[in-house]
DNA sequence: ATAGTTTTGCAACTCAGTTGCATTAAATTA
DNA sequence: TAATTTAATGCAACTGAGTTGCAAAACTAT
C-alpha cells in the first residue's frame, strides 16, 4: 500500500523521525510542529504512518502515547516491533530496546502481544 | 502507619475488593459506587490505599488506571507487587499474574521497575 | 485545466483525572 | 458525653490528551 499521499504534513513528521532516531511522545511532536500544523493533523498523520508500518506506537509512563521509527521489515499491518521500551524517570527519554524477553506460557490464555515498559535512569541520568 | 481514618468511603472501596478478588479500573469503581460516593473521593481513597500497601495500581490497555488487592507483604511504600498483568482484548477483564519474567540486564541503565501487560484472550473468551 | 478523492484546519467535544475550598465526619481530648 | 482537632468528603470548575464533524484546501489522475 504505502502512504496514500506524500503531503507536507507527512513529510514534516517523517523528517522529525529521520533527523533523530529517537522515540517521541505525541505531546512533544505537537509542540515541535506548533504553528506549522494542527494537532488533529499530527494525530492523523501518525495513525497513517503506523498503519503503513513506518512508525510504531506504545504507551509511556503516564499513559501518554509515544511513537518511534520501525526497523526494516515492518509494513502495512505486519508490525514486527514488539520490543520492550525503557523510559527514564528523570529526563523522560524513551528508548526502544532490542532485548528479547521470554514470557512463560500462560495456561488457558491466548497471548497476542506483550507490552513491556522498563522504568529507571538512562545512561545520561545515571552518572 | 495504616489508613489514617476508617471512613465509610474507605470501607466501601475495600468491600468491593474483598467481595471479589479481581482487578478493577477506576472507571468501573466509580460506576460501582455511583450515588454513594463522589468520583473525587474514589480517586483519593484509592491513592491512600495504594500508599498504605493495601492495593496496587497499573495501566491497562488504553492507558486507564487499574487497581487490585496486594498480596500479603506489601505495606506503606514497600510494594512487592511487580508482577505482570493480563488483559483480555474481548471482555477487558484484567488478571494479576504470578509469572516471574526474567529481564536481561541493561548496560548503563538503572532499572527500577518493570511494567508488563500481556494482551490476548482470557480463559472464558478463548473457548 | 477538470474532476474525484484524500487530507487538513478549526472549533467543539469527550472523558479521565485533578484542584480549591467550604463542609462534614472521624478520632482525640477533656 | 461534649468539645476540639484534623483528616476526609462533595461539589463545581478545571486540565489536558485524544476525537469528531464538516467545510475548505491540496493531492492525483484523466
Ligand atoms: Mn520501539
Ligand atoms: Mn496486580
Ligand atoms: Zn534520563
Ligand atoms: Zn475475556
Amino acid at each position: 500500500m504505502g502512504i496514500v499521499r506524500k503531503t507536507k504534513a507527512v513529510t514534516t513528521v517523517l523528517n522529525i523521525f529521520e533527523a533523530q532516531n529517537e522515540a517521541k511522545s505525541v505531546v512533544r511532536l505537537i509542540e515541535l510542529v506548533k504553528g506549522v500544523m494542527n494537532k488533529t493533523t499530527v494525530y492523523r498523520v501518525l495513525d497513517r504512518l503506523e498503519q503503513e508500518g513506518v512508525i510504531h506506537s506504545f504507551n509511556g509512563r503516564d499513559g501518554l502515547k509515544w511513537y518511534a521509527k520501525c526497523d526494516e521489515g515492518c509494513s502495512s499491518h505486519k508490525h514486527l516491533d514488539s520490543h520492550p521500551h525503557f523510559q527514564c524517570t528523570e529526563c523522560d527519554k524513551v528508548e526502544c530496546l532490542s532485548l528479547d524477553v521470554k514470557i512463560p506460557k500462560l495456561k488457558n490464555h491466548k497471548v497476542d502481544s506483550t507490552d513491556i515498559l522498563l522504568l529507571g535512569q538512562c545512561e545520561a541520568c545515571c552518572s
